[in-house]
RNA sequence: UACCCCAUGGUGUAAUGGUAGCACAAGUGGUUUUGGUCCACUCGGUUGAGGUUCGAGUCCUCAUGGGGUAACCA
């Protein structure tokens, strides 16, 4: 049964909403039940803040041993689709949560609302107006000043009930008639303007076909469908506050109980991109983006791919909390929270992105050492594994440098590093092509320091990660920044002008350990002293494909910026 | 020039009339075979004006600022 949060074990403070649900069942409202419920519309793909949405939903039900049901929201079939519907059910499964038996759909209960919109009609309380959607606009007045009444708000009962029959059995053309509910024209809130319950569309269904040609408002459909389920508490989002009259309009009327309540909270935004379906919708249309789940999106999907887990996201949208006021969370926190995770869990092996041969003078040919490398020092449990060490490695261009700046700690000519695992080498000259480009850099290896520490203790600042030539795995890799250039790209539609244009890097031949060979999608590593990244799904047998999924903290870069 | 909601460091969020705290970001130092992690420190805040009170971020009034609302979308 449930329980309260003072019978759970956490400490930290209660939101708001959670508050709110502790007193009513404290206070034995709805038998002390708690039934939540997530409710996205088959439209498109779940972005972060729908994850926040059913974090709290699914959060709450679980925490209290209350239930949450997935509900589709299918009330507008000309914008949905059954494969929206699966990338909904895919996201929120692999975010860990499980609606058991409680899948639900709008449409299910498409039989019920057209008798409790019959049974308004014989209350008096709502009728068929023949009015355009231009007239209805010009009937419904502005924001200040007051509507008037529709010419047909006064038909008879009889008359309402004969007409919403036939508008139900396709003896109407689209938008020739709606359904009104009958509430006040002169109200303040423009929702209680007499809405509209029922719209003729006569398009097929994704999943009642054609057997109707009448849909339900959001309006109407939304507060009886969570009154048919028993939702006992119906979170929102902030831009249905002025809504929430016409849905407790409905519930009344129709004397339902128990009865739903609904609660708003602030939407959750995020710097460097753009949050709503629309404007995602058009990435993908546009082919801005590869697809939903491109992993620059701020999709649950486009996450996934780009290796974020559902653990940091999950962390990421309680740290951000939940209140009425607008938020627009620093993307900073969501990398830290990706970090924080991936740091814990992720194996560590070595990657070259953009390799430099370097050749080790002093070291035989033909051998090739087994080093020992720590998978992760932050989990002991993780293990070891062994590396190819020879005379021929790859290391990164951007660790070697013919002059050293101030505070360079790696490879320059006279000075010793060490490569990591291996051994301290100091490096020797390097030879150019005629473009100046660097072709091959020389070292000599210390052979008393293998590991990676000397006998005489000394000291060596710099520490390189490097894979060996002749037993290098090639990659791909992509590296992803920011989709957008400005912090919040322009909310007119211009949008599209603050796409960064830098945001996918594509290196194609990348050197990595030998150990990678057989990775497979979704699997998240960190290659060492540049980042986490995860296997994409377009890897090939010989060549995978990593994603960069946030890179490692550079205070080195930040210092030089 | 209507109605509704909101207002705490750069950002997000606590403080339920009694010491304004936490996290991220930013910065400084320490440790380090990842310039990572970790550790320590620093920076910086109650929109304004009145009122109630021994005492106000918190309650009241007004002002200011921000957001939402006029689909046969959700």
């Amino acid at each position: 049964m449930e329980k309260t949060y003072a019978e759970t074990k956490t400490e930290e403070p209660l939101d708001f909403i959670r508050n709110k649900v502790n007193e009513d069942i404290t206070n034995n409202k709805n038998d002390g039940k708690v039934v939540t419920r997530f409710p996205p519309e088959p439209n498109g793909y779940l972005h972060i803040g729908h994850a926040k949405a059913f974090c709290l939903n699914f959060g709450i039900a679980k925490e209290l041993n209350g239930k949450c049901h997935l509900r589709f929201d299918d009330t507008n079939p000309v914008k949905e689709d059954d494969k929206y519907i699966q990338a909904i059910k895919r996201d929120i499964h692999w975010m860990g949560y499980d609606w058991g038996d409680n899948l639900f759909y709008a449409s299910d209960y498409y039989e019920k609302l057209y008798e409790f919109a019959v049974e308004l009609i014989k209350m008096g309380k709502a009728f068929v107006c023949d009015l355009s959607m231009e007239e209805i606009k010009e009937y419904r007045g502005t924001l200040t000043t007051p509507g008037k009444e529709s010419p047909y708000r006064n038909r008879s009962i009889e008359e309402n009930l004969d007409l919403f029959k036939r508008m139900r059995n396709g003896e109407f053309t689209d938008g020739a008639k709606t359904l009104r509910a009958k509430i006040d024209m002169n109200s303040t809130n423009i929702h209680m303007r007499d809405p509209a319950m029922y719209r003729i569309k006569h398009v097929s269904h994704h999943r009642t076909g054609d057997k109707w040609c009448i849909y339900p408002m959001y309006d109407f459909a939304h507060c009886l469908s969570d009154a048919i389920e028993g939702i006992t508490h119906s979170l929102c989002s902030l831009e249905f506050e002025i809504h929430r009259p016409l849905y407790d309009w409905f519930l009344e009327k129709l004397n339902l109980h128990p009865r739903p309540q609904q609660i708003e909270f602030n939407r959750l935004n995020l710097t460097y991109t753009v949050m709503s379906k629309r404007k995602l919708i058009k990435l993908v249309e546009e082919n801005k983006v590869f697809g939903w789940d491109d992993p620059r999106m701020p999709t649950v999907s486009g996450m996934r791919r780009r290796g974020y887990t559902p653990r940091a996201i999950k962390n990421f949208v309680k740290k951000a909390g939940l209140t009425k006021r607008e938020q627009v969370i620093d993307v900073s926190l969501l990398e830290y929270c990706v970090r924080e995770d991936l740091n814990k869990t992720s194996p560590r092996v070595m990657g070259v992105l953009n390799p430099v041969k370097v050749i080790i003078d002093n070291y035989p040919e033909g051998r090739v050492e087994e080093m020992t490398a720590v998978n992760n020092p932050e989990d002991e449990t993780m293990g070891t594994r062994k590396v190819p060490f020879s005379k021929e490695l790859y290391i990164e261009k951007e660790d070697f440098r013919e002059e050293a700046p101030r505070k360079f700690f790696r490879m320059v000519p006279g000075r010793e590093v060490r490569l990591r695992y291996a051994y301290i080498v100091k490096c020797t000259r390097c030879t150019k092509d005629e473009n100046g480009e660097i072709t091959e850099i020389h070292c000599t290896v210390d052979p008393e320091s293998r590991g990676g520490t000397a006998p005489d203790g000394r000291k060596v600042k710099g520490t390189l990660h490097w894979v060996s030539a002749q037993h290098a795995l090639k990659a791909e890799v992509r590296l992803y920044d920011r989709l957008f250039k400005r912090e919040n790209p322009e909310s007119d539609g211009h949008f599209i002008d603050d796409l960064n244009s830098d945001s996918l890097k594509v290196l194609p031949e990348c050197f990595v350990e030998p150990y990678l060979k057989n990775v497979k999608p979704e699997d998240r590593i960190q290659f060492e002293r540049i980042g986490y990244f995860c296997v994409d799904e377009d890897s090939k047998k010989d060549k995978p494909v990593f994603n960069r999924t946030v890179p490692l903290r550079d205070s080195w870069a930040k210092k030089n910026k």
